[in-house]
DNA sequence: CGACTAGTTGAGGCCAGTCAATGTTGGTGG
DNA sequence: CCACCAACATTGACTGGCCTCAACTAGTCG
């Protein structure tokens, strides 16, 4: 519901995109929509802030980009500069190795800020892709970090925010190094069914927007087997699965995969 | 080398320490040793200040800990206050899921600082233990994060901490979800092969602290698989294993194995 | 329409997990 | 000092889950 708001709100930037370049830059002035109308306000860096402090949030997004779907937002080694907030779409980032194995490291929703990697560092160490047209607050760092010197809310969100980060990729690692396929899918589907529902989109029918080949990346598995635990899920009546529209049908038992010890 | 010279200078805290409770405080007045003459002041939260910033930190240390091999510097769930920097010995994370599983989600020796999942949050997510006699600098928060307030080198350095442990855990991830169980070992031993010559030890030739079981944990493999890719390295001649005492016999070897892309 | 991408499904093989037996090490008490 | 025990480690046989390779379908776009 809130999030619908929000795209309408969002929408009369749209005059501003052009095609080429990808990425735009949009000047302050224009931005109609600023953080403290923005309903998306309680989920990012501003949650628990007392109004001045949201003001001065506020005051530190000078720009938003548009992206569309395959745009990349920041690549491995470009410099740092910026957080980025998601106000509509969504994003994978993706880590890098030598080798030449790529894998997808998130999958990020509205409400969200990317970019926390290359925070403290001179570069970026993953790259950031649009997943489908998406719109980005962009949050200068060292404006940030100014702001979070002056005040202690400040500092203590972006603290926070920097340990959720490190606590989520603690939850993927746990995946990653102890769960079987039908697990990880079922970690996956249980945790967007919770991102949705805060956003205030249904927690039971949802639309990937990450391939398989995407979600198998992210989970450590091939295209091949995330096609297959999916069918299988179906058939034993635990979703409903056409293509990306993703419907829970039965919570309990994806509930019970996960926390079953093996 | 150094470290040798570290362990030494803190050895007249040996006296404080008694049996029970595990965990004893030192007073600060009772603290020999300051980050001032701690060999390792680059290596942590000092690195980079200028002598004022330095001294701001080492005010911060008003505690020491000594931990017995097995001892628990905080585990899940308990509140968090502190950042611990290791002066000596070594410690392993630990995470804990719900469904009974848990997991190695770090390794650390003398240098680093732990504690930064709790950060930003309530409480630990995960568990420390020392793997070894080990004593930990107490690095007071609330205290950090007003020094940060104040001084941006500071500021930085804490940024640049937590960011750090955000790319270590990518690369887990990459090493959890893309290799195998070769490479896991072999990047496992490459690992602390650098760290340990950033110690000044030797990078050819060290003490592992962790069971077989630990690291299999630690790479999301068994005990038994990691023993057979020992015994393989050895066979191989890439490595000479006696228990936990392991000699890199052909470095380029083990490196390739990393890079190549199956 | 053909070319392309995304997704599904099957057959077969291999890597790593499981289970089990045995060897090794280090600490403790008689 | 040695016997004993527990924890740690090694090795083998077997199994099975997931990967690989491949064929086929459906939808999209120029």
């Amino acid at each position: 519901m809130q999030v619908a708001v929000m795209l309408q709100t969002a929408r009369p930037c749209q005059d501003f995109a052009t095609p080429q370049p990808r990425t735009v830059l949009l000047d302050v002035k224009r931005v109609q929509v600023t953080c403290q109308t923005c309903k998306l306000q309680n989920l990012c860096l501003s949650e628990g802030l007392d109004a001045e402090a949201k003001s001065h949030i506020d005051e530190l997004v000078t720009a938003r980009i548009r992206l569309r779907k395959g745009d990349t937002l920041f690549r491995t080694g470009i410099p740092f500069t910026s957080l980025y907030a998601i106000r509509s779409g969504s994003c994978k980032t993706v880590s890098l190795s030598e080798n030449g194995h790529d894998q997808v490291a998130g999958y990020h929703m509205p409400g969200e800020i990317i970019g926390t990697d290359g925070v403290g560092t001179d570069a970026h160490a993953c790259q950031a892709v649009a997943l489908e047209d998406t719109e980005v607050c962009v949050l200068p760092f060292e404006r940030l970090a100014a702001l979070s010197r002056q005040n202690r809310q400040v500092q203590h969100n972006l603290h926070r925010l920097l340990s959720r980060e490190i606590a989520r990729e603690r939850v993927l690692m746990l995946l990653l190094g102890t769960m079987h396929a039908e697990q990880r899918l079922a970690v996956f589907l249980l945790d967007l069914s919770q991102r949705y529902q805060v956003l205030g989109y249904s927690s039971c029918e949802f639309v990937l927007r990450m391939t398989r080949e995407e979600i198998g990346s992210y989970l450590g598995l091939t295209l091949e087997t995330v096609s297959r635990v999916f069918s299988r899920f179906q058939r034993e009546g635990l979703v409903q699965v056409q293509g990306r529209v993703v419907k829970l049908l039965d919570r309990a038992s994806v509930k019970r995969l996960v926390d079953s010890s093996d």
